[in-house]
DNA sequence: GAGGAATATGAATGGTCATTCACTATCATA
DNA sequence: TATGATAGTGAATGACCATTCATATTCCTC
């Protein structure tokens, strides 16, 4: 099994599986197909991953690991809630909205499945509403937050704002920008956990 | 091909599918499975619908159209627009809670396709969306809800928060009342939405 | 209750792939 | 440059499963 010596072929199989899966669907994408993109032969797919389900999972792992490092994890603890907050918004919806295929399969293709969803419900995205629920304690500490709202639960609600954002850009022809909406999303959700 | 004298085997499949699909996913689930479960032979399915596929569509269709039926459309035009608000969220809620194989379909199964996404944003979501969207502009006009958010753009954010409520109670495995939710999830959008 | 229409059956068919594996090519080392 | 190790190939295999259709059953009408 390849490892060091690799000429990059983990990634670019890697990089072919994302534009096929986001084109066709996991489904309907074979792992002939590919191959093909990605310039190899069928069974070398099968040295650098276990099966064809090994590669969406894959796909999402390297996702994850770059949507999480990209910043999100450090972000200004000298701030406000509130401006911590901003910046999460305004980092989630770069950061998807960077390459579509990408976005369509974390937003649509991911989701086809009880089991997969449940295994990214307990790790990576956990991680993330950790950070979103650190901030909402942080805000009700300030003061500036309701604390008649669990921050777990609200956590999700936030979540479920930038995702709806999110699904909303990939269904739709994508002339626009999805970081455009960044300061209204911001707007909606702060303004949702603030104290009246 | 049948269509009175049915025996009411159209519904039968249906329900066997709504059982199969949400404990195995689309994918997995055998037209020969469904028919086990239905208890009829595997080519009356094809008396009854195209394919496999149209299986599918025809659980999402009499799912939304029991939805959109169920009172959403004729919630208080008298009322204010939050209170309006407040019953869109525990009527959504509660009729999604009320059929937990129905929410598996209708959370990740359905949701495996982006064209079928498509199709489903283009025609019965967007007459739900719509109710939202007018009971925002409702609130705008009242003085209530802050008019610097687009109406449209706003209730697909309410309808991200209900999604994600819903998500999250078809994952956990708890035998928890998705509905009990209802009065934080309304806390969380009409606070969303209000002027300061 | 005969005959034809409407329903229902389920074994057989055929197409589609994921995966394997015997073989070839390339590389690293001495 | 010889040799074993590592990496890569792609045709062949076999499992799976949606769909079909020749046949059987039930229903209806006179």
């Amino acid at each position: 099994m390849p490892s060091q010596k690799d000429n990059g072929k983990h990634a670019l199989i890697l990089d072919a599986a994302i534009v096929e899966i986001a084109q066709s669907g996991y489904h309907r994408t074979t792992v002939a197909k590919i191959a093909r993109r990605a310039g190899v032969a069928d069974g070398t797919i099968y040295l650098y991953f276990k099966g064809k389900e090994d590669v969406l999972v894959a796909v999402f792992d390297r996702a994850m690991d770059r949507f999480i490092g990209q910043g999100i994890l450090e972000i200004g603890t000298g701030d406000s809630a509130a401006d911590r907050l901003r910046d999460i918004v305004r980092l989630h919806l770069e950061q998807v909205g960077e390459d579509h295929d990408l976005a369509v399969i974390l937003q649509v293709e991911l989701r086809h499945s009880l089991t997969f969803m449940d295994i990214f419900s307990r790790t990576r995205l956990r991680d993330y509403l950790e950070i979103i629920t650190g901030v909402i304690v942080q805000g009700q500490h300030e003061g500036v937050f309701r604390d008649d709202l669990d921050p777990v639960v609200a956590a999700r609600m936030v979540f479920g704002v930038l995702d709806q954002m999110t699904t909303d850009w990939v269904l739709s022809q994508r002339n626009s920008r999805l970081a455009g909406r960044a300061d209204e999303t911001a707007d909606f959700v702060i303004n949702a956990l603030r104290v009246r």
